[in-house]
DNA sequence: GTCTATAGATGGATAGAC
DNA sequence: GTCTATCCATCTATAGAC
């Protein structure tokens, strides 16, 4: 708490007219994390047509989230072992929710015939985790920029669940 | 250090009379993992022969890994941060050796035009995150056993780089 | 090699002034 | 809405007995 307030300049004590807890703290950046992919996630796949390009877009979409939003993403996974079971639950609701759109953009490529895939719910995992990791190894004015890894990555799933 | 020593069925002094400092646990914990994850990738690449089929032992072993040693491996990742400078330097470096075992695999496998990937680098890091990533969501008893992820994962690795 | 006891630092959180 | 001051729990680590 003390090292949060002294990047917000403050001292510690007024972190908690914002915030009840640090719990608390920890569960919005959470949530807010996961409406920020929701809603993101929901635009990527309303702009394009067709599973491939829904597919290609929610991946783009992912991928560059986790390059902008590198810290939030990795706390997003490596701190929920920190939230109280309630909060875990709501967190956990809403991760599904949002790995569902991806279920979602597989079954309809496998059902239109574009996309093979022995088992959507864990390729959409494997698709999820191998996007996810880009922010725990992610560095700004690195090698690659961000687009260059989105673009790779929608290049490499693609050829991977394609008919 | 409490919760720990009574896993250990033991007071939480007695930890010091093993280990010097909480620092130096973390860091035996994680630089072990490294020694079996180097030494196992190593036999699986000497029992295969041709790239191909030294490419799917390798990522079996890292599949199969990330589920035996599930917390281990999580650990790896969400807690390098709390490595002292010095000992994150050691386990990077690690690291970045048995990354670079993956990236020859795919090197060798270009060079014998069986393999069609564009960035070595970028695509070894896509395998092997998205192969850790089975540590944060893998359950015990769950619906698919630690071999149907492999088998499942090294199919689509193998599609995604195949020519 | 494990214990009890405790030092010394640091953590989350509250009270109350401004 | 932010501050100072401080409570009190918890943490890492050490000392010294057995």
């Amino acid at each position: 708490m003390r090292t949060l307030a002294r990047a917000l300049r403050m001292e510690a004590a007024s972190l908690y007219y914002h915030f009840a807890s640090k719990q608390e703290i920890l569960f919005a950046i959470l949530d807010r994390t996961l409406d920020d992919l929701l809603a993101g996630v929901g635009h990527a796949v309303a702009s394009a047509d067709g599973p491939e390009a829904r597919l290609r877009a929610a991946v783009w979409f992912h991928v560059l989230f986790h390059t902008d939003s590198q810290h939030e993403a990795f706390l997003s996974h490596s701190e929920l072992r920190s939230l109280t079971q309630a909060n875990l639950r709501l967190v956990l609701a809403r991760r599904d929710e949002y790995e569902r759109v991806f279920r979602g953009l597989l079954a309809s490529g496998v059902r239109a015939g574009v996309f093979q895939v022995s088992d959507a719910r864990l390729t959409a995992m494997a698709i999820l985790t191998m996007c996810t990791g880009v922010a725990t190894w992610f560095s700004d004015g690195g090698r690659l920029s961000p687009e260059a890894i989105a673009d790779r990555y929608v290049e490499m799933i693609l050829k991977s669940v394609k008919r």
